[in-house]
DNA sequence: ACCTGAACACCGTTCAAGT
DNA sequence: ACCTGAACACCGTTCAAGT
């Protein structure tokens, strides 16, 4: 608050005539970024198929979170969801829903995209942070396959070596096993 | 730092006597649970096929993230990750290379798992939190699909009402719809 | 070796008082 | 209507001083 008061030109105190709490603050710019997605959501042209149409979708989503990388890590500790956010979620389940699936197909899919589904994952390690040479050998032996895993991954592909594991590519496999999962139910419903 | 201190009958000054920063303290207690993870994961037997024994596993992990609710929200906020965490992916890099996956494709799988590997999802926003019948009439318009999806679903389940949704049914629908993708994947390494 | 009191630099927030 | 200074109740952390 007093930090974001500064940039403003104004004590934090003032703050507190225009918003009862941080929180709402913070509510306020999820909704903004939230927004900001849907109007990118809005510019896809749909196609014939429920899959292209919601991939396209999601990774027009995914630049908008890649403009403001703070913003995942934002929406992730917000517990009541703006409405901006559950707009796109509508749209999402009107796009399935025309493609025939049924609603509870359609709930489970929510669950199964979670966070994927606006175009972002929290990743719980990296594993490429420590490239496989900076390990300590004390370390590497309690970890054999995963160091023999980075290596050659390393080794095949050295021109990455700043970041090994392109995430835009790492996104899209994660996403189309998802959709081509889904997409294969969705004949039985 | 001042809570937990008194929780031990100390002052919070003393702490630093033993840790350099809270952040140690928090380390150290991701350590604590993803030690219980290893030891849970460890105690599953393991059948013939990679993706019964993975599915075991991970449902397992996800025990003790159910008798620590807080802990996903901690392993969360970590960017380092513990050793513990490590090792237990080790483990399922060495299941997956049994099985005859390459170690591109491995690496594939872990980001796609992420978390859900551990045995747990961040819902972004829980859609049961307000029942539909709690919607007031005015978002209920903007939302239209969504209100007719989770009207649906608590109807076809009225049993559920507290919490139509039920998390563990969610979990396995999307742990199994990744580990089948990948197992069909398998087929071609 | 282990603990503590006093103190510092931060927070978010309230409220009576200013213009 | 909008802003502010002083103040409160919290944080994590340092450090010299205690036993």
């Amino acid at each position: 608050m007093r930090r974001l008061a500064e940039e403003l030109g104004a004590e934090a105190m003032s703050l507190y005539y225009h918003v009862a709490k941080k929180e709402d603050v913070l509510d306020g710019i999820v909704d903004v970024v939230a927004e900001e997605v849907n109007d990118a959501a809005a510019r896809v042209d749909s196609g014939p198929d429920w899959k292209g149409t919601a991939r396209r979708r999601i990774l027009a989503a995914r630049q908008v979170f890649l403009r403001h990388r703070w913003a995942p890590g934002l929406f992730a500790t917000r517990s009541s969801t703006s409405m901006a956010v559950l707009e796109y979620y509508d749209n999402l389940v009107a796009l399935m829903r025309e493609d025939g699936f049924s609603h509870d197909r359609i709930h489970h899919a929510l669950h199964a995209l979670g966070s994927r589904a606006l175009g972002f994952t929290q990743e719980l390690f990296d594993p490429g942070t420590g490239a496989s040479a900076e390990v300590p050998a004390e370390v590497a032996e309690r970890l054999p396959n995963l160091v023999g895993m980075l290596s050659e991954i390393a080794h095949d592909d050295p021109d990455s070596t700043l970041g090994w594991c392109d995430d835009q590519a790492e996104f899209e496999f994660g996403l189309d096993l998802i959709l081509d999962g889904l997409d294969r139910l969705r004949e039985r419903d």
